[in-house]
DNA sequence: CTGCAGGGGTAAA
DNA sequence: TTTACCCCTGCA
């Protein structure tokens, strides 16, 4: 554990506001100064941008320059990626317009896991609150600046926890869903080391499906957002179902247009990127 | 002030 | 295919 630094000058699509709130991450908040103070792993990290450099500074526990570039998906070509998504249509064009900052974090498939079961049917704020209080309780203290942080509690942390002490940190009814993961995890019912090494996405998916609290929605969220980054699901919410029936399907309630439908045209418009059109669209529609 | 819908869904009927 | 679910907030 040491401070370390890392400068990147002249980096493409890596806006700060883009990356941490559109909806992928819920342990990253905005300083004072604008920068960005978040806990992954074992680290404790701070981002800034100023002009066209950014700066990462913090606890890292392994050389900061790996941890960042793996984290922040940095070896991934966005402007490929996006140049590619632009000429599907005007739409795709205006939100990535409007997102061209976003990256999506690779981050760790068990705390992926259970902050998404955490989201359903829920708000932010109240899910950012939850996951704070289930990580001063069970995780582990990190100091750094004179303040207090706390790593995201292992499945070995939580082994003993009961429902009612879910229960009384606000969970509500995903108390028993977290229990019961917890222990599908820790029995090796679902095996999260096989889970990266499969490259066959509908087999993870549906072990990920087998889990306490776990449907399609927080499925494709996990495939999506933790390390198992699978570009080619299509996470579909109120959100992504409301922009998909603006835009492409028209019909008068949205809240009956068909999931199937969806995924047809997200498949057939975005193919392999379906992820990150999905994001891009998601994130114009919320905030724009 | 009280009542109620709705929020980044899931599981059970 | 429909409904209840915990808790918080916004609004009638």
């Amino acid at each position: 554990m040491r401070e370390q630094e890392y400068k990147i000058s002249n980096i493409d699509s890596f806006e700060l506001k883009d990356i941490f709130e559109c909806g992928q991450c819920f342990r990253w908040n905005e300083q004072q100064d604008g920068s960005y103070t978040g806990v992954f792993g074992d680290n404790v990290l701070n981002v800034a941008k100023t002009g066209n450099e950014v700066i990462f500074k913090g606890i890292c526990k392994e050389d900061i320059k790996e941890t960042v570039e793996k984290y922040f998906d940095l070896n991934r070509d966005y402007q490929k990626i996006k140049s590619k998504l632009e000429k599907i249509d005007e739409n795709m064009k205006k939100s990535i317009e409007y997102g061209q900052g976003i990256r999506i974090l690779n981050q760790d498939l068990w705390e992926t896991i259970i902050s998404f079961i955490i989201s359903a049917n829920n708000n932010i704020p109240r899910i950012k609150g939850i996951i704070e209080r289930l990580s001063k309780k069970y995780g582990k203290e990190i100091e750094w600046n004179d303040t207090k942080y706390y790593t995201f509690p292992t499945a070995k942390d939580l082994k003993d926890v009961t429902v009612q002490e879910y229960r009384e940190l606000g969970l509500g009814f995903r108390d028993i869903r977290l229990y019961e993961t917890t222990q599908m995890i820790l029995d090796k019912k679902v095996d999260l080391e096989e889970m990266k090494n499969n490259p066959n996405t509908m087999e993870v998916r549906e072990q990920l499906l087998s889990l306490s609290g776990v449907g399609p929605k927080v499925a494709d969220c996990i495939l999506l957002f933790s390390d198992l980054k699978r570009f080619e699901v299509f996470p579909i919410d109120v959100w992504v179902r409301r922009v998909m029936n603006d835009l492409y399907i028209h019909n008068e309630d949205e809240t009956k247009v068909n999931k199937k439908q969806i995924e047809k045209i997200a498949q057939e418009k975005f193919g392999d990127l379906a992820g990150l059109a999905q994001q891009y669209l998601f994130y114009w529609r919320r905030e724009a």
